[in-house]
DNA sequence: TAGATTTGCACAAACGATTGCGCAATTTAG
DNA sequence: CTAAATTGCGCAATCGTTTGTGCAAATCTA
């Protein structure tokens, strides 16, 4: 059913129908008696326009581009959820991509949502390219988890840096001094602030010597693999930084295999925090990001920047959560 | 930059250049000396088609709702990723819909993706009210996971009969009698089925009179309170049959402050596997839905639909995955 | 009552692509 | 050399909306 169809059933133009469901009657001084039967014919018949041909005519499509690194991660998943409910109730829909973490289908998502012309882009990007983003003229984008120093596309992400210098501080505090920290994605905003956030703490109380960072992805089997490394050492560390959730796993994973116990033999904190993650034996000591506003903001920049305003990047505060992975040992003398 | 500016800057017709474009150059002897030409231009001005003004003009959008009830379910999760892919690699993006397991955000997302124009609908409703499906005439749609037995609309599921039937066969042939299980949201196919094949189980080796069915809802909350009830009575069940990944959650998370040791006092099987299940102490037992295939199956049922052929209902096989959340008991004399 | 306002609606041109059909120019046939 | 066939491309309609502008009819003013 067309709004031509209508007009006919009607016996009107299809201009005063248009006029009237998209609510400009006083604009264009359609009588309310006319209004009235427009409003109920096209209900019974339950009419609604097309929105391909509005896209069309409008130059907008009410649609937001979200590009993904891996749906799969509960991180995403959970940044997906609350994108997706922010839009929604802005009237807005998401076109939903997964990069599945390679450069290349991320500079082809962003190609076709440009294309189906998206009236915005929220991205959490691979990582290490940015190039693709530079030719990304006019088209409001706003960056989520990582981001590029040598842009000013906006963006907003956790305070990875005060979280990993918290959770060093910790461990120091509770007198760990053999840290190592396993991390992920090389070269990736947020790892390295994370890295930096560690190696800034270690410096502060003189541990400069001690500093380990070995790792280069975020998955379970980098955890394992460099874990296994680590407890193979003579100078086995006694607590373990791992850089997120999955890396984590990892390194629960292998220290259970090598017959380590947690906390007793070493210690452990994850950066980023899973639901299950207090149901670990031992429950797990973590960073908990705050996802949820993340999302939140991520999507109001959005709309700022869709209201042509000026935005500045967002940097938000993550939680330390103690639970019972970290022990407290003795100094060595 | 439009086609009629590309046309212009080659002087020659939107005609041809469209034509070329669409590779329909030998279809309307377009000389190969123009087309490559046109291709060349379109090249260096990196043209890209305005697909909104191609979906209305063909009257097909390249474009496939999925409409899921949470996103943030790992099980959800991981459905979208594939389903994300395979669509993809068809030429297809995904509109994504939370329905946050809610039937009036379910009907209206409907709705929305209709007006959008999708070519089809992949849906994992939320359940019990299939009212709105009915009229979705002519679109293309199918169902995930959850299905309607008095419609016709093609599904794919896992056979939940089949898996809860072994999960517990498993229990009693471990020595387990009093065998409580822990279900999700009623009156939705999934359950029911788990519900079934559980019974059946327990009918077969004479265990009739201590079947014992509680819960109502897929979450962590009703596997805690539930495990929590379950405990306290003076007939407490010797093994736990969590219906979902959530549920089973829940149940260890009671079991844990109630101070139970699994599998010494008390056994589990959760439905649903997830990656982290391995490395809870013990790790979980689990039936392990075919997650990938689901998605993959879903999306090829889809395609046949969109082709016009007919097409059957699928249900998939889940895999047991005996891990040391069982232990054997003692059979009572 | 004539002229000026106001009211109520419709015509037709966009939006940016695709495509049936037609029409020259060129080639082939006889 | 003329007629027929073929080659190469463009005109204009179309997809389903929205909207600037115009034009009668109704109402008001004096």
């Amino acid at each position: 059913m067309t709004i031509k169809e209508l007009a006919q059933e009607l016996e009107m133009s299809t201009t005063t129908v248009s006029r009237v469901l998209t609510g400009q009657e006083k604009k264009y001084r359609i009588s309310e008696k006319t209004a009235q039967r427009v409003r109920e014919v096209a209900d019974k018949l339950d009419f609604a326009p097309n929105q391909i041909a509005r896209n069309l005519r409008l130059q907008k499509t009410n649609t937001i581009g979200l590009i993904i690194p891996d749906i799969s991660n509960p991180f995403f998943a959970n940044l997906a959820r609350t994108v997706e409910e922010e839009l929604r109730s802005r009237g807005k829909m998401v076109l939903l991509c997964d990069t599945k973490d390679d450069t290349n289908l991320e500079e082809e998502s962003i190609a076709l949502l440009k294309g189906r012309k998206v009236d915005g882009l929220l991205v959490a990007p691979v990582g290490k390219e940015s190039r693709h983003f530079i030719e990304s003229t006019a088209l409001p984008v706003v960056l989520i988890d990582r981001y590029f120093e040598d842009q000013d596309i906006p963006f907003v992400t956790t305070d990875n840096f005060f979280g990993a210098y918290q959770a060093t501080s910790f461990l120091i505090e509770k007198g760990h001094q053999n840290i190592a920290c396993i991390q992920g994605l090389t070269e990736t905003t947020p790892n390295d602030n994370r890295v930096k956030g560690y190696q800034k703490a270690m410096k502060n109380y003189g541990l400069l010597e001690r500093m380990k960072v070995v790792g280069d992805d975020y998955s379970l089997e980098n955890g394992y693999e460099n874990t296994k490394e680590l407890l193979a050492r003579p100078d086995a560390p006694t607590a373990l930084f791992a850089l997120n959730n999955q890396i984590a796993m990892g390194c629960m994973k292998a220290l259970k295999e090598n017959g380590f116990h947690i906390p007793k033999e070493i210690s452990l904190i994850a950066f980023d925090e899973q639901p299950y993650f207090e149901l670990l034996s031992p429950p797990l000591t973590a960073i908990k990001q705050p996802m949820e506003a993340i999302g939140k903001v991520a999507v109001e920049i959005l709309f700022e920047l869709l209201e042509g305003k000026e935005v500045d990047p967002q940097i938000l505060k993550p939680t330390f959560i103690q639970r019972d992975s970290v022990s407290e040992i003795c100094l060595k003398p």
